[in-house]
RNA sequence: GCCGCUAUCGUCUAGGGGACUAGGACGCCGGAUUCUCAGUCCGGAAACCCGGGUUCGAAUCCCGGUAGCGGUGCCA
């Protein structure tokens, strides 16, 4: 087999616009970019669009968010394919002349009817000169064709099963193993790197580059992902798209990180990596042969150590564009105030908002929380609360500790039920950031008036 | 049906003939940090799909089975 030169890398991301963008789809143009990134080599992006009923600009777009959301970037494309159908064309016809390819009328009917007379051999047709007549490569009867594989290794698929294929539709319109082969070999594509469910259309392609006396890229097959359920990924695995995970409040270096894992690992099981690192450690022939499932949970866990790095004015920015998309604006200097007593207990951006939402709005009305802490039994502690809370002075964190901790031995309580009604009086839930932190946050003006108001 | 791929804790994985009483991470369970939640720290339970073979020795190599998955389109 003729092998394309590897003095410079080039890789491509070849999605089909038939929608989001899943994450299968997302560790694909991960890994492709990961190498071009660690070799020096080139990432082109090309839209297989030559299915005009499923590619709508709508579906390009999506691809090419969720592209930049994640921060892959290109360096050539993004090409479409149906504008390279000219080109198409033209390798057909060459192929059709060297004879190579032929005509043939025969419908899906027809194909199935010849395989089940003939013990279910490779389709082999009749040239003819029909007018609408597909066209047909010739695929030689006897012999194999052996797609070698970065990850898998050799893998030889029998010449006698497989039928002549369509390359071009009756109205002369290019097909997909004869376009993707055509616009590899034009584009100097050295490897191509791509889900599983290619594998059996690569002996294919390989027969299309062979005809046409292009040379064959290295190819590399990824196991493909599911869902939880061990399922192919859909829509119902929860956040299974790029945009989904985007509105999760998932960083995108996170996102990266885990999306690496999933296929691959290091050979010290390294697991926390900046996106350098991933580039630097990064290789194909690492990449495990098995299926992954998509566990959401551990991406969790890593986005929360992602966001806990972040420094404070970057994390700040990250909620901020949260916050933004979610309808929700805020002021900056406060909200990177509030950022900074928040910013270990998230794991999510979208966990940050309930967290200080008592900040910028009134308590929410939690009955449940108001049933349990402000018994009457914790209205007494309260007053004594906001007695203290009225002269310490400066009113900050460490002040407030030292005057709270102060007041709850002198009355021989437990800490507990002084600081849960208090954090139940100025957030109107059980849950916050530290308690010193959040009054001081809140300001004595604002937590003596929620106080008093729970007083009430 | 035919062609092809895959198989280590629940999940992601390390390991590729002896260093394996099979390692790490997430999750789970228990404990600690005595303001909630989260985090952090410590401890624990948890896996080589089954059956043959090769070998002194197999998670690792070979064969078979089973299971899962992909393809089998004038879709990509």
């Amino acid at each position: 087999m003729s092998t394309a030169s590897n003095d410079t890398v080039r890789v491509r991301f070849a999605p089909s616009p038939t929608g989001a963008l899943h994450i299968g789809g997302a560790r694909t143009a991960l890994y492709n970019w990961l190498m071009a990134r660690g070799s020096g080599g080139t990432f082109v992006l090309r839209i297989e669009d030559t299915d005009r009923e499923r590619s709508t600009p709508e579906n390009v777009e999506q691809i090419i968010d969720a592209l930049r959301w994640l921060e892959l970037d290109w360096d050539e494309g993004p090409y479409s394919q149906f504008e390279r159908r000219e080109r198409h064309k033209e390798a057909i016809d060459r192929l059709i002349e060297a004879g190579v390819a032929y005509r043939d009328p025969a419908t899906a009917e027809d194909v199935l009817a010849w395989k089940a007379e003939h013990g279910n051999r490779g389709y082999r047709g009749t040239p003819s000169d029909e007018e609408g007549a597909a066209v047909r490569l010739r695929v030689p009867d006897d012999g194999e064709t052996v797609v070698e594989d970065v990850i898998r290794g050799p893998v030889s698929f029998p010449n006698a099963a497989q039928d002549d294929f369509v390359i071009a539709r009756g109205d002369g319109t290019p097909l997909y193993n004869l376009a993707v082969a055509v616009d590899d070999a034009e584009m100097g594509i050295t490897d191509v790197v791509r889900g599983d469910d290619h594998l059996s259309n690569t002996p294919k392609q390989v027969l299309v580059l062979r005809a046409l006396g292009a040379d064959v890229p290295r190819y590399a097959h990824l196991p493909l992902l599911h869902g939880p359920d061990g399922k192919k990924l859909s829509k119902r695995h929860g956040a299974a798209s790029v945009q989904e995970l985007r509105d999760a409040g998932y960083l995108p270096e996170a996102v990266r990180n885990y999306l690496a894992l999933l296929g691959w690992g290091t050979e010290d099981d390294t697991t926390l990596m900046s996106t350098e690192e991933l580039i630097e450690r990064f290789s194909i022939e690492r990449v495990g042969r098995s299926s992954a499932i998509f566990d959401e949970r551990k991406l969790r866990w890593m986005n929360g150590r992602f966001m806990r790095e972040l420094p404070l004015d970057e994390y700040t920015d990250a909620v901020a564009s949260h916050l933004k998309a979610a309808g929700v604006e805020v002021g900056r200097d406060e909200l990177r105030a509030a950022c900074a007593i928040a910013q270990d207990k998230a794991q999510t951006l979208a966990e940050v908002w309930p967290l200080i939402r008592f900040l910028f709005e009134p308590p929410v009305d939690d009955e449940k929380a108001r049933a349990k802490f402000l018994k009457p039994e914790h209205l007494e502690n309260l007053r004594g609360v906001r007695a203290v809370l009225a002269e310490t002075d400066p009113f900050d964190a460490a002040t407030l500790e030292e005057r709270l901790t102060a007041f709850v031995e002198e009355r021989g309580l437990k800490p507990k039920e002084v600081y849960q009604p208090l954090r139940v009086a100025i957030t109107g839930t059980t849950v916050s950031p530290g308690i010193f932190d959040s009054v001081a946050a809140l300001g004595r003006e604002r937590t003596l008036e929620r106080v008093d108001a729970a007083l009430d």
